[in-house]
DNA sequence: AAGTTGATGCAATTGAGTTGCAAAGTTGTT
DNA sequence: AACAACTTTGCAACTCAATTGCATCAACTT
């Protein structure tokens, strides 16, 4: 498990410090993303600037990336294994207006979009809201 | 003009203020979203909790739509006059990275899903980030 | 005119995110 | 071991958009 850990810090050349396994461990046993602030709430006594840090270093690596969900708090999950965060790689994220978790759909791809003449694309996001599967 | 602006207020039942009148005819004349900083700025005096307040109300009473284009601050635009804001009126958003404006793409409806079986759907935000045809 | 309702203005608060800076920890060199 | 150079962490303070409270003002109703 710590090595298993510390190999994904390795691989994306993050230096694997306590703070880092300890998120990196608790981030991995998640169903849904989670925010900033319930990230901090997982641990006894965690400094909320550190986890800030600690979150910006991983999404800088692409260990993790961020969703924008609209709820006015970012949420955070790991990266598949083969993600490079590129446009080809981002999937459809799900906001369930009823349990409030956010869900990768990492198996749905998001759709290709024909934009106007001259406008070139960097970046999708698509977060859809309804009810999860469990909420229904 | 004036009869315009009414008009468009009296249609969604929405008290024709002074401030209403004035706000709307601003959101009018916008080529792109803008968020409420950005409107303030276009008022000589302008509160900007009535300000708020104002869009709010056109955004309730589907007058305009917010959008939530990953910036930090929510846009705001006109509904077009058969827009009822249900999931097939939707349409994508364009936020470009240059000269970081958001645009409507009106006419970019957005593209269906299929989610996992037991998910329903209640609405889609989707914002594509790149360079528009102006700043290439 | 008095009463009721809704709209507005100003001050203050919330809350997520961010920055500054010093202390603690790590690594490499003499 | 001692030192310097660099990185990470913790605490306090700050930013900034959004929101709330409350008093005042305007527009109808009886
Ligand atoms: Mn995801
Ligand atoms: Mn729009
Ligand atoms: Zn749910
Ligand atoms: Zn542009």
């Amino acid at each position: 498990m710590n090595e298993n850990i510390n190999n994904k810090l390795n691989a994306k050349s993050i230096k694997p410090t306590a703070m880092r396994q300890l998120v990196l461990h608790v981030l991995a046993e998640q169903k849904s993303a989670v925010s900033m602030q319930e990230l901090e709430q997982k641990f006894e006594k965690a400094d909320k600037v550190t986890l800030y840090r600690t979150l910006k270093t991983f999404e800088e690596k692409k260990l993790i990336h961020s969703i924008d969900d609209g709820t006015g708090s970012i949420k955070y999950a790991l990266c598949r294994e083969s993600c490079q965060c590129r446009p080809e790689d981002l999937h459809v994220h799900f906001y369930c207006t009823e349990c409030k978790q956010t869900y990768c759909l990492n198996d749905i791809p998001i759709p290709s979009v024909n934009l106007p003449v001259h406008f070139t694309l960097e970046n999708i996001n698509m977060v859809v809201k309804g009810i999860c599967a469990n909420c229904i």
